[in-house]
DNA sequence: GAAGCGATATGACAGCTGTCATGTGCGACA
DNA sequence: TGTCGCACATGACAGCTGTCATATCGCTTC
């Protein structure tokens, strides 16, 4: 018997899931969490085979449980269950020690089958995302992310450099470096293709 | 028995929801359609009492759905079940005669409940989001939206200019009405604002 | 018919952005 | 130890953006 937990912020897709599940009659469910620290707390209690984790939730992402299993060296292994296709995702939630990457776009008959591969020690990943998932290196530093990120909200060089301590020019020289590696043609192209990449 | 058809791309939340319907006794599930032109054909071939659906879809969203089983004069009524929480969203469902309008985070058993209270001529609105309803007038034009969502990808005004035909100037000057109905500082703030409140 | 209003349209001007040249300091490495 | 690469920093300049004054057109209201 295979024992599954589920993380999963959404309650309508959480017990849905839930339903799926208990079709199977290999598989036994030992726990529901909303959100990331729940998951934990409920693992160190049931020590399940493998958790079905979105990636985002409140309290944990489901790529910090999956660092956090590594660290406190359990088991229990992570099958990250999401919508978010963006080559940057499934590279940086192999980066972080999952055994599976599967999309909700995929058939629910994947789920079950994926849920016994990974319990079997095997890893999984969408066939959709397969080929790409050593599409395109990040080739934005720290600075240029987070710069780019407070850009993406709004603010303009000034008040970037106000909130990071550097200077306007420099706020400027960071956002045009982030600009002409991406290709893009102003600050707001770059962070709309980064984000599409999955980079910010 | 109350017919139940459901419409949503996501094919795992889809076969979920399927599960979840199947554990009703009085709710029968006569189809399931992973688009909305799919959706279109299947109620007229079953006439369904209910369709549950997600607003975004390839194909057409469900409130376009919603607006052409008015325009067809059926009975079969639309049921929207999405992640979008945003004030603007639920408006302009509402606008285009959805007889529910429930979130992905709330309760399954809220699903069932709903999908009666729907088939029994009644129209249903997730609670955390009835107070919103009719909070704040979108005060943009569709002009003013349509530039905005240009400006959101990352074209400048002289971009934008050419891909509507209108003047670099006039351009700028309707990106300033939003910016400053919208009490945001630049195009890239008021974009985000007017996308945090459903308006894009 | 005249006044009022909103959508459409344009140009001028100050300030902000993107680009580039240039410079400093620090760790890596032969 | 030198120099190489990299992160950090700044200023100059052309071009783009935000703001405002202004104007036309169609429609409503009296």
């Amino acid at each position: 018997m295979i024992r599954v937990m589920i993380a999963e912020d959404q309650a309508l897709l959480r017990e849905a899931l839930t339903a799926l599940i208990g079709l199977e009659t290999d598989i036994e469910l030992v726990g529901a969490a909303a959100d990331g620290e729940e998951a934990h707390r409920l693992i160190r209690q049931h020590e399940p085979d493998v958790v079905l984790t979105d990636i985002e939730m409140p309290g944990m992402t489901g790529l910090e449980l999956a660092a956090l299993m590594k660290r406190e060296q359990r088991k229990t292994r992570i099958l990250i269950v999401t919508t978010f296709d963006r080559p940057g995702y499934l590279r940086r939630a192999l980066e972080s020690g999952v055994a599976g990457y599967l999309l909700k776009d995929g058939p629910s008959t994947a789920l079950a089958e994926a849920v016994r591969k990974v319990a079997a020690g095997e890893r999984v990943i969408s066939p959709e995302l397969a080929h790409q998932a050593w599409s395109e290196d990040d080739p934005l530093s720290d600075r240029e992310r987070k710069l780019l990120r407070l850009a993406e909200a709004g603010l303009d060089s000034g008040a970037i450099a106000e909130e990071t301590g550097l200077a306007r020019g420099t706020v400027r020289n960071y956002l045009h470096a982030a600009i002409s590696k991406l290709g893009a043609g102003n600050r707001i192209e770059a962070a709309r293709l980064a984000r599409e990449k999955g980079w910010l």
